[in-house]
DNA sequence: CTAAAATGTTGACTTAATCAACCAGATCAT
DNA sequence: ATGATCTGGTTGATTAAGTCAACATTTTAG
């Protein structure tokens, strides 16, 4: 048991890699923000890249229900890590920012993020790191050109 | 909004990449077996890949409770995919394994999944796909030197 | 203007995950 | 051996997450 045999293919790798940096990355989180889920922490981050997006832009990137998205957000919202504001151009939307507090918490992550992923690549130089970024967007590229599911996905992650 | 602008890390890339396979994944398996969680696949692969398996390796790998992998792997034996002999050398545990069904079934993932990665991989020449199996078995490894984490993952995964 | 579609919100419900107590088989110390 | 302790596994209760359907409001199409 627990014999380490090398995966098959890149994603069984890929998914074995992202269990374990998960497994680290709740762990870190939790001695910053004990009461703050992955799911809430993706969320942010999306936030915090697009700024400007609605409900239903976060809703299509995470792939949750909406029902569930609108509970997170206002749960968000009500811990003060996000801004809801009224959209001028659409009175149905509401457009999402990360508050200050928000912005310094997401910026945390992200700095953790960056110091695991640099101490694991420290063994790789610096032309190989920029190829797997590259390989891996390609990849994603390439993903999203192939028939979108219909079914929402469970996500976590 | 939806900018897709390049992420700033690995996990990032790799996280993103691995929600979109995921969600194709779970479509595509849908349509096989509709009653099957991606947890339970997970699982199944898990037990064909390491034979004489018990609950106790699963609850590591997986990382999830051990009660909920109890009941997984009570559905699973219930449903006929896997079975699960008593350990004739510790009273207490029980051995893993894929029924016929399950080997199968998990043949058939292997195979979806190893298309869609081949679909994925096409673009890139068999150095490059080979280099990026090589980093990413190198990443996990480096990743098992940390610290393990203490608390249980959420997994999904 | 009306009909249909889109965005969010809410409530009821199902499923997954967590926690704690427990049992039986093993281990260890004496 | 005997009892204390530990381990693998099971069960029940509780909590969190995810799903489904109905609704209000606004936008868009005809």
């Amino acid at each position: 048991m627990h014999r380490n045999r090398p995966p098959a293919d890149v994603f069984e790798a890929m998914h074995d890699l992202m269990h374990v940096y998960r497994a680290h990355m709740v762990r870190a989180m939790a001695a910053i923000q004990p009461d703050l889920t992955m799911n809430e922490v993706r969320a942010l981050g999306f936030i915090g890249r697009h700024p400007g997006a609605t409900q239903k832009d976060l809703v299509r990137h995470s792939g949750a229900d909406k029902a569930q998205v609108a509970r997170m957000v206002a749960q968000l919202a009500e811990r003060g890590w996000i801004t809801s504001h009224p959209n001028p151009e659409d009175g149905r939307s509401r457009i999402l920012a990360l508050s200050a507090e928000g912005q310094a918490l997401q910026d945390t992550v992200r700095r953790l993020r960056q110091t695991l992923s640099a101490r694991l690549l420290e063994g790789c130089d610096a032309s190989t790191q920029a190829q797997l970024l590259a390989l891996l967007e390609q990849l994603r590229g390439e993903l999203d050109t192939l028939p979108p599911p219909a079914a929402p996905c469970h996500h976590r992650g």
